[in-house]
DNA sequence: TTGCGAAATGACAACGTTGTCATTTCGTTA
DNA sequence: TAACGAAATGACAACGTTGTCATTTCGCAA
């Protein structure tokens, strides 16, 4: 059994064994039309038998490229998962890696910060996942040749911005609570610092005023179930209250649970929307209405967009990919 | 304002803007101290005047090695955020990137097609996190310059692997039910082609053959409330059931509904352990006891088994994360 | 057989960095 | 001031590819 002594096996090494030149064999790889059948199958076998791998970085070097896209979670939470999921779709399709950093928990990471670290890295364009606001965000300008594509509720001036729609989910919600002949919704929110709490809070706001609404006062939650319960304590007692809007679907379980334990009845007395979709996945027949947002079609979107943008890196563009309702019968229609 | 013409600026760029040469700048950057400090400054005067930015393939090829950890997701789930977490902290720790690449949906990726994808990335070594069986993984070899790791509940002949110690903690559960009391538990399975719902199971029959005691038939649900309702209704109808372990906590919350729609309490009438303990955040003043695995530390483990088995890509071990149980309420203590 | 255009192959430089070794400069002491 | 060793700097090759352009080989018609 013959063991191989060099660690790595080159081009040239390939070349040698199958008696052509080093060239041919970049051919062989590259454009393998180009080369005689018979000198092909030759470098093939040389290749298989040596265990010849490409290198990288030496491929890269002469490219001018990686074929690699860079990712940046600035906080890597449930939802991200199928963003994920979409981008790593997505950029297999095209023919990318990924090339991911975290941001270290605790540690504060600014978009310079990130864009620094991230240009030292093999990428050739780079996607941030943001879900909170960062100090530079307004001043950070991305590194010229390097595609940067933003995943985040705001505008920003010179970078290339994806994001749910998140205010227009949380308006559509409202929308169909009034359009059921409420008068008035109340809203559940997340954490303060959640740019998702803040936006769909903006969106629940915004479309109340635009019927001469007054938004009552928004209850401070924190994502989680017993919050929610505790909001809904909280409106159990307020006679004016048929519509509740929760920031997320575990805290509107978390509201249900609380009227039906000061006695009353979803959707009968008081309707309710969460967000996101997923208590269906763990309270069995589960009867919440919510807004959905397609995290997979989002991840998609903005790795299309770094990729997209590769030639031109400081062209400017803003994606919204709009949120679902999907209707179970947490919500009674009072018309009629 | 001088606009700059060149795409990329090169060390040799700002030797000359410094006035120095070439080697030096390349000091400046790797070994600081070995240069003058007023050159020092020099230097990093036109390294920030030309926006020097190094060349990651020309310095890996010098170096031959990247930095980077190849990551294979030949499944991405909800648990998986947790265990990314781990690894891209650790990565980060120990100045490493990662490099991701993921199973397409429907397709069927072997582990020797996920590691020739691999070998022409930039990666120093590779971690596969691998939920489902496939095909090749008896005879996969991994590439002999290229450590790689498994994350997965079977034992590889060649490779390292990594893993949750599910039927550990399926087995802790199960005499937690033994040892409070109970004669029996049943036992509400995920999806079949799971390997955490098998290694779970697994652990469930064994605690109780451990004991002499012959385990019931398991009953099968694919993971989401819905089917553990299902099983819950027909636990309900047997009178020897005490004791219920469901793969997950969203079926243990089917299977406790299910029940108390029978007009059976938990857990005075049965006691319900689940997995994961999740239900917390959904459901308010959650009382399910769960065994709770440690994700986060299974990515830090796994990260720190390639980087330690860089040296020596053929070393081989085998570890197990221990999971906890996280005691509620829903078990009830049958003793005297 | 010869000549010809096209196809196949090869020689060599270049990508931007770091390692090796030689050279220059510095600070110190005689 | 000269001489010395140490510190600082530089010249040049090398890493493993691909692009450019030159050369060889091929198939075919005269």
């Amino acid at each position: 059994m013959a063991t191989m002594d060099k660690k790595n096996v080159s081009m040239n090494d390939v070349a040698i064994a199958a008696g052509v030149s080093l060239k041919t064999v970049s051919r062989v790889i590259n454009e393998p039309d180009s080369v005689r059948e018979s000198t092909r199958d030759r470098v093939h076998a040389a290749m298989e038998a040596l265990g010849f791998r490409a290198n990288f970085a030496a491929r890269s070097l002469k490219l001018g490229r990686y074929g690699c896209i860079g990712v940046v979670m600035f906080h890597l939470s449930g939802g991200a998962v199928d963003m994920i999921d979409g981008i790593a779709d997505a950029a297999e399709e095209r023919g990318f890696a990924l090339t991911m950093i975290k941001k270290r928990a605790g540690e504060k990471m600014t978009l310079a910060e990130a864009a620094r670290r991230m240009s030292q890295l093999p990428v050739d364009g780079m996607i941030f996942n943001l879900r909170q606001m960062v100090d530079d965000f307004d001043t950070f300008e991305a590194p010229k040749d390097l595609k940067t594509v933003i995943i985040t509720p705001m505008e920003h001036p010179t970078c290339s911005t994806v994001s749910d729609d998140q205010e227009g989910g949380a308006r559509m919600a409202c929308e169909y609570f009034l359009d059921h002949g409420h008068k008035n919704v109340y809203f559940v929110s997340g954490k303060k610092e959640s740019l998702s709490s803040q936006c769909r809070m903006k969106g629940w706001r915004a479309a109340l005023e635009a019927r001469g609404i007054e938004p009552p006062e928004p209850l401070q939650g924190d994502w989680n179930a017993d919050s929610g319960y505790a909001a809904g304590l909280v409106l159990a007692d307020k006679p004016d209250c048929t519509a509740v809007l929760a920031a997320n679907d575990c805290m509107a379980n978390g509201v249900m649970m609380a009227l039906r334990d000061k006695g009353l009845s979803v959707p009968d007395d008081v309707s309710v929307i969460g967000f996101d979709d997923e208590l269906y996945k763990t309270i069995p027949n589960s009867i919440l209405t919510s807004v959905k947002f397609r995290h997979r079609e989002l991840g998609i979107r903005a790795l299309n967009e770094v990729v997209a943008g590769l030639e031109a890196p400081s062209s400017r563009s803003r994606t919204l990919v709009s949120g679902v309702l999907v209707e179970r019968s947490s919500v009674k229609d009072l018309r009629a």
